[in-house]
DNA sequence: GTCCTAAGTTATACTTAGTACATATTAATA
DNA sequence: TATTAATATGTACTAAGTATAACTTAGGAC
């Protein structure tokens, strides 16, 4: 929490824009949500909306830099006994475990999912964020095995992991969405997260990532 | 090819705007392109560029959905003793071996791929065919087996062979950058999508898509 | 060949995201 | 209190994409 007081104000009205943003977008959709009118209910003008947010997209993803940062974190700062492979899928269970946001299944989180589904502009996002996922999870697990982070097994175990993670979660939600179990949503969730990561193991076996 | 007058010339149409598009865009970067500059180039109107094309993007990917097709024709139409993911396998090797536009690394790919990768629209466009491809190679390879069309392992193993795909595509082209060496591309690309491809076998060993 | 209609082209007018730049406001500090 | 640097905001602009209507012309009916 930042002490002085202009950075709590600049933090108080960042805050004010995304929940004003949020809250239209999840009633209306994205796509029929002016930033005119985040602007107007968020009482600021339109300008400093763009300053804290430089495409209307950020107001929406507004969290994820924190999940790209959690992945490097355990990835950087893994049990060094436990290979990079392991480690991600550790990190399913234990986000499952401690009901991390990042794998919720609830009536709110299928509000975000059903508002992505809408927006051609957020699942444009939604796959950048991936990709970038992908670009990041490469390197720093390269880096976890001492090679140059363009090795292209680190890029082939990462495009995998991260193609098992959307499927997982892709499917998880479906899950959810068919039954409204949560439970069972989590089930699917790391079984599939379980079953390609045995692909991946296969894929990189031998390379010091699995 | 249409007979009829009308479909030909709308075709010509189409056609020399596209060809302009490209034109410009190679030259010159697809977001330093406006869409009235296509117009005056393609000598025609500005809202019949959109009436051929619904967005911009869609004069740079004038081919995607031909690539979907052959995909599609691939796997309904294989071998019934040969397995999906066997078939896309083979169908790497195919399409290197008849020097397909789609596996192809040349002066002329090499500016393609620079023109994407500077622009953050054409990246997007290209994730979404991306998304498409694993979709329709889900529901191709659940039709094969005589599955409902969201077999979760149906969608495993598209997204793990999109990705292995994917992947492939880029560290060839990486290769070819670095070397000019268009064997060396094509050599790195088959090598990983046999490595991949060794993944998905192991994720999805038992479900008939192997 | 003439007339009709439907496809295709194009102009006008509009909405909205995003950018450039200038100005105003206000918290921190000398 | 005066200065300055960060933040907020207004004005003016560019360009993609949409809606609508009008215009042009190929193809078919007679």
């Amino acid at each position: 929490m930042p002490t002085d007081l202009r950075s709590r104000k600049r933090l108080a009205t960042r805050q004010g824009i995304s929940n004003a943003a949020t809250r239209l977008f999840l009633a209306r959709g994205f796509d029929h949500v002016t930033v005119d009118e985040i602007a107007a209910a968020a009482d600021v003008g339109r300008m400093t909306v763009f300053n804290h947010f430089p495409r209307k997209e950020d107001m929406f993803f507004d969290r994820d830099e924190a999940g790209r940062e959690l992945l490097r974190e355990v990835l950087q700062q893994r049990d060094p006994a436990i290979s990079p492979v392991e480690t991600l899928r550790l990190l399913a269970h234990q986000l499952i475990a401690e009901q991390s946001p990042y794998v919720r299944f609830s009536a709110d989180s299928q509000g975000f999912i059903a508002t992505i589904a809408a927006s051609e502009t957020l699942k444009a996002r939604a796959r950048a964020i991936r990709d970038e996922i992908a670009q990041l999870v490469a390197e720093a697990m390269a880096e976890c095995v001492g090679k140059p982070t363009d090795d292209p097994d680190a890029h082939l175990a990462a495009g995998l992991l991260v193609a098992t993670w959307t499927v997982a979660l892709v499917q998880a939600h479906a899950v959810f969405k068919e039954s409204g179990d949560a439970k069972a949503a989590e089930a699917r969730f790391l079984a599939l997260v379980e079953q390609g990561t045995v692909g991946v193991r296969a894929a990189v076996v031998g390379t010091g990532y699995v």
